[in-house]
DNA sequence: TATCTGACGATAG
DNA sequence: CCTATCGCCAGAT
């Protein structure tokens, strides 16, 4: 049966564990779609439900439009952000 | 099938 | 640090 992207995408995001922060472009290749990073961002800007504020871009760039939101949720994780990016 | 969009990524200036 | 441009992908129109 082939694999369904948001499902995939689903899983992976559904399996990160609190303090756990990964980048678009490891979601999609965890997911089994390596470089559709771009798409992983869809799916979280049209799903709800997902920890979404554990998603950040290759520049540890919190999401644009929810950094307040983000950063106090991450920090809630013990996860450090500085400036509007996440420290890895 | 063609075109556009966008919570991306990398590079260039 | 900033914006601009190109390449990439899945979904929508």
């Amino acid at each position: 049966m082939q694999p369904d992207f948001e499902e995939a995408v689903r899983e992976v995001l559904t399996g990160l564990k609190p303090g756990d922060v990964v980048t678009y472009g490891e979601v999609a290749a965890e997911a089994g779609f390596p470089g559709a990073a771009r798409a992983v961002g869809n799916i979280l800007r049209g799903s709800d439900g997902l920890p979404w504020w554990r998603v950040v871009n290759a520049a540890g760039r919190l999401v644009p439009g929810h950094e307040r939101e983000q950063a106090q949720r991450l920090r809630a994780e013990g996860i450090a952000v500085k400036n509007g990016k996440v420290s890895r």
